[in-house]
DNA sequence: CATGAATGAGAGTTCATTCAT
DNA sequence: TATGAATGAACTCTCATTCAT
């Protein structure tokens, strides 16, 4: 007879009946654990504290994986995951780059709202164990490229200022990644709203000066 | 006879002699712990490696530090004697909202390239105890409110253009406290370019657009 | 397969078995501690002393208690435990406040014999946090109250000599908490003679003279 | 100029002038380190403490011992002499065994209420070294012999009443050296009431009934 | 002499991880 | 499968003791 739970997060009860999906145990336990790396911070996170919020005991996280460093890892690379669909999204999107880069600041607001999300941001590298490290830096300049290209792509076809387009992506991106520390999901700010604002007032500071010269966009 | 430490960095030599101002290797201490943390994550750097980096024994340390967080507490005050600074000298600074927020930017950027202002916005401030989290974050909010006003005063002298001054200090802000995730001393851009950058570039996002029309200021 | 434990004693062999009754380990750890903390006072006795003894690991006494001073405190506890069942023994007891004297000496002597009662008055009070420290001196106090209630009883109904029944008691409860600085289970004495002999002697201080009057008991 | 100490103890104020007799600074240390022994067990005095509390420095104490166990050890031979003193004086004192036996307690039971008297049978023997440990126990054994033969003598000359000198010893030292563990320098028994209840009410507890026959004793 | 500084050894405690059942 | 028990390694911190000045 399962225990009653109606009461408590679907992560949480995931493992109250033995025979649940064990994937759905596996998320279950990377929900809680990006949940607590964020309240506590990873060094401060023991095994211990995770299991205990899943109401099952330490060793059992170990069928799950295969240290608490994998549990690490696998939290950032769901919240890459997010991101990396962003960025897909936006290169089949047509449009021009202030456009994409508008699309991008909205969408990666919104990641930035999500736990696994804040987890790649907020979270510190350096308790990556070297290799994770190095996978983890890559993508994260791979992100930095793309936001580049689109800006450049909006200097290009006259929808953004000229400008350096690497401090602008530095700025935009700081902006943005900053929002993980600071957002609250009980908080005044839905993410709903964060984005939107976000999206248009950086696009602002971006957008070139509106002339009678229409974009460089072949076609339209 | 004190060793030679021709060879050594300044906080680390401060210990080369017995009779060294105690005021002197207390700083190093600092300098050199802040350099641990930030590479290595507070959690990960243990009181061993800080002392062996200073080429001492754990227990010296205990001799100008009550424990290790007093260490990080005091990483902390550093960086926002840093900030205080900056905010005390654009009060005094007389000018228009914009050209505050210029000069904060301006500022801030280049006490993000600094490894003690780094702590505060790179650290994890869940590593504090309760009482010094309360601190930490009373001062970050004052940050907060004072870029705002600064924000605020521009939109009404109409150097700024009309924006919602929380989201547009949340965007600074989050630019600017990036800075210290991203920077390099050895980099290819230096302190003073990225700070010059950052000034120019996110002013321009805020900036009302020139209209014949000037600023509010009594007496311009 | 269990190791041969045929020639250890039985608190030692309780963690001969991984699957062995949690309590029984819980006390064997108790057993031992005790000991030790009487062969070379709480202070000086570790926690590995204490695991070596038992033939485990130090972190495998945090699986049976918090910390140290839990053991220092359930040590007490159980003392306390054993005069607590005197003193209500005595309490459901008739007879004259002499016999209830008596009754007292004789069994409190043999609590004195026992490590467990060894240890909450041969250990350092001073070892104890203030909150056990509190709870203990309380107990103590109880213990005083109730013998020289004993007493009184005895004055009143002129089995005991009349006296300053504080005076007695501390004289009483003196001799009787000296027992467990020199007892010694392999002594000359048995702890049934300690016993048996204290109570006489003690007794025959604080008898009243024996006149043609009996007792004021009632029936009696 | 020496500071002004009128208001510090004596034994603290030995070390307010740098001239002043070694022997009084070795003293004042004495007396320090017992009360704090007393306050808090050797065990959680440390040499910090004990040169706090006498405004001096930790390695100034170890210009008058060679280490805390010597500390430890002159405050067990302090004591131990001024139980000696009382040995003596009643061996040279005539009188009945009776007689004898009161002398002691009485002197005896001043002595627990000093603190270097209070040291000896207080502190846990278990911190010495093995061979002050042997000796401390020599002389405790010293101490019994002689109580168990000035109750033999009583016996013998029969100003007491016939009993066992073993155990009537043991009751009698228990009840003074438990004075050490609740006498109190402000509370409600002086040291003077204490001494001459305890002799009045232990001697009452051994005197052998007044018969018509005097006390053997030659010449009285 | 006296002291600030430094240290080696060891304390209690925590924790990720792995047995043994 | 799942878990209570156990461990080794590491950490923070303390302390008696000794240099170096």
């Amino acid at each position: 007879m399962p225990k009653d739970t109606a009461l408590l997060p679907t992560h949480v009860a995931a493992f109250a009946n033995r025979r649940r999906d064990p994937g759905t145990k596996r998320e279950a336990v990377l929900k809680t654990a990006a949940e607590l790396f964020l309240e506590k911070s990873y060094g401060r996170t023991s095994m211990n504290d995770v299991a205990q919020r899943l109401s099952i005991t330490k060793p059992a996280l170990y069928h799950y994986f295969r240290n608490k460093e994998e549990i690490l890892i696998e939290c950032y690379r769901l919240g890459t995951g997010l991101i990396e669909e962003i960025l897909n999204e936006i290169a089949e999107h047509c449009g021009t780059g202030l456009e994409k880069v508008e699309a991008f600041i909205y969408s990666y607001a919104n990641v930035m709202t999500v736990n696994f999300g804040r987890c790649v941001m907020r979270l510190d590298d350096a308790d990556l164990s070297p290799d994770a490290l190095g996978e983890v830096r890559k993508y994260k300049r791979k992100i930095d490229r793309r936001l580049r290209s689109f800006i450049q792509e909006g200097i290009d076809d006259r929808t953004i200022a000229p400008c350096d387009p690497k401090i602008a992506a530095f700025s935009i991106a700081g902006a943005l990644n900053w929002i993980c520390h600071w957002y609250e999901p009980e908080g005044a700010l839905s993410a709903e709203e964060i984005a939107t604002q976000f999206a248009r007032t950086l696009t602002r500071g971006l957008a070139a000066p509106r002339t009678s010269a229409r974009p460089r966009v072949a076609g339209k």
